[in-house]
DNA sequence: TTGTAAGCGTTATCAT
DNA sequence: ATGATAACGCTTACAA
């Protein structure tokens, strides 16, 4: 079934029919009427590559997972963002194709690069969690291909949404410091990710800001896997002076770090403290309830696609740079009682805001 | 840049090129060295819309992912499954493209099936995890669309890659019971997909063949996720009757379960033995390890993807259905001091194959 | 082995 | 508002 059989059965012309199909206003009534019930009837439905090659657009934009943060896939964060991207992808009727950065050597990469990119299988794409030095960014800025970091890069002046994981990491290892804890350890993410580099500063700005020392003994780097916040966790707990809090870079990280916890025969927040960052709440799975830096990771999704679709629209405009809010969730782990809080202030989330402020 | 310059620049014509792209052995060498040369110097990339719509074929499959198990995403079985199946599809040069089923309502589950299958932006699609009643395969059936299921399933006649999961829960569930455990309860998958069902049935088929009573009161539903297993083994433990042993339909499950046990104060396989299912070695977090089946993910993956790229050259061919092998690695959760067993037989494997061949 | 020419099913540009 | 008609960039008989 095709355009030329439905402008037939309609006693319109091609033209018309595609007019309709793609919600020209330009099209009377009556035509329009009698054209799309032609369609219904038939089920047509127009021809993906016809409809590319006339139109120059395949109306399909691509989520790159860079192979460098692998591991990350099973993180949560990543499901929670790609279903804010596919969702927003629906709502402007675009689709959204998952492509796996499967570089075994260059030369695969590039195999890849060249197939979807030079060979317009996707009309931009959202590349997530940008390290520190991509290639691929350097590549599509000068092939003038529209694409978008989640994650921003301050090593290229390109589009990117983000939150401020500087600002957010400090205000949690200040809220740990209010609750007294002096001696504050950190599980940092990848080195080579710019979100993990970001809240390590913001821990030592934090810090620094109380006139206290960054001891690089309570400072362990895992891979935002459970496991790695595990080891990092045991690690910390067999300094030779154990800190009283940890802020850990992921709350699945965390997750294995208040394992490590328990495993230790100590408890969070008594022997030592927690406070995780993303905010994955039905991933928590027992007590103590993390502590933690709550981000619109959907958000992230949807707003990197809006853009993208913008300079998919406009790709000479100038970068787009947008940062989206966050805000501290506090829980037990942090040895704030949360409850209680939540009974004198009438709302479960009013405490937060509260301490929120005051930081 | 398009084939009609390349053929320009290497002085033959578009056919040729077209043909040294597309690997045709019809041509000289001479012709296909300088029209290889010619394509080097000017980066050309032949663009896929075209390809596609001269070809009627996109090189594109979809990997499906029912809503209906939304849930799952998360769990890292699908990051195993996916990588895969992606691996597969490099290698037969044709890309991966994730569609998710975002079903809103039915209307919109309706235009994403419209504009993926009828408007050809892939040849074929692979789904996941096959649920008793899956609207979308009575579908493509009808509609002659190439597809292929990850998981069995009993109701259609249609191409699947499955492990035979009822056998596999057996020989599990009858390891358990060698052990001396009597009192063996389980914790499910959910109960629409047909692999959770068939665990159960195996776990079921165990039981009944030592003439053990398969007890309600100790059966517990999950969804697969950590949560769900943490929760399922709180209801386990607080039975009347608490069980010995407990078969768990799914590692993350089991993870989650076995933390629920140290939450009681309790320890596995001291108070109560566990068994998953999935073989997820990287997800370990600590001790005890967990015994599991083992069941070949990525290689299901891959699979899924041959069996659907042949259905695509052969439509009118009878549905292939494929079963992979599992086997059972038999660490410390179940009771098996596995360091033990390992330096008897001076491999770290050698013991699983004693049992399981004992099975 | 190579070239010619006819599609593939749309969109887009003009007239009308 | 509608309809011819020319692209869009490639594949594929068929002819040579």
């Amino acid at each position: 079934m095709k355009l030329e059989e439905i402008a037939k059965l309609s006693g319109v012309s091609r033209s018309t029919v595609s007019r309709v199909v793609n919600g020209d206003p330009h099209v009377s009534k009556q035509a329009r009427a009698r054209v799309q019930s032609v369609i219904e009837e038939t089920k047509f439905y127009p021809n993906a590559a016809a409809r590319s090659l006339a139109s120059r657009r395949t109306r399909v934009i691509g989520l790159l997972i860079p192979k460098a943060i692998g591991s990350v896939m099973t993180d949560p964060f990543f499901l929670y963002l790609v279903q804010g991207a596919v969702a927003e992808c629906n709502d402007a009727d675009y689709l959204l194709t998952l492509l796996f950065d499967h570089q075994v050597e260059d030369l695969d990469n590039d195999r890849i690069y060249q197939r979807i990119i030079k060979g317009r299988h996707v009309d931009g794409i959202v590349i997530v969690s940008s390290v520190v030095e991509d290639p691929m960014v350097v590549r599509l800025q000068k092939d003038g291909f529209p694409f978008v970091l989640v994650g921003r890069n301050p090593k290229h002046d390109v589009s990117f949404v983000d939150v401020d994981n500087l600002a957010a990491s400090r205000k949690a290892v200040l809220h740990l410091l209010e609750h007294g804890y002096r001696r504050i350890g950190t599980i940092m993410g990848p080195q080579n990710l710019i979100a993990s580099i970001d809240r390590y500063a913001g821990y030592v700005g934090a810090m620094q800001e109380m006139g206290l020392p960054v001891d690089k003994e309570i400072t362990v780097a895992g891979d935002f896997s459970r496991r790695s916040g595990y080891r990092a966790m045991k690690v910390l707990l067999s300094a030779d002076h154990r800190p009283e809090a940890v802020f850990v870079a992921s709350d699945t990280m965390a997750s294995g770090a208040l394992q490590a916890i328990r495993d230790a025969g100590l408890s969070a927040p008594q022997n030592i403290a927690v406070f995780g960052f993303d905010g994955l709440e039905h991933e928590q799975v027992s007590q103590p309830i993390l502590s933690t830096v709550v981000q619109p990771i959907g958000a992230l999704g949807a707003e990197a696609v809006q853009v993208l679709l913008n300079r998919i629209e406009s790709p000479e405009s100038a970068p787009v740079q947008r940062y989206l809010d966050t805000h501290l969730r506090l829980r037990t782990s942090c040895g704030c009682d949360h409850i209680h809080a939540a009974s004198i202030r009438g709302s479960p989330e009013g405490g937060e805001t509260q301490l929120l402020q005051a930081t």
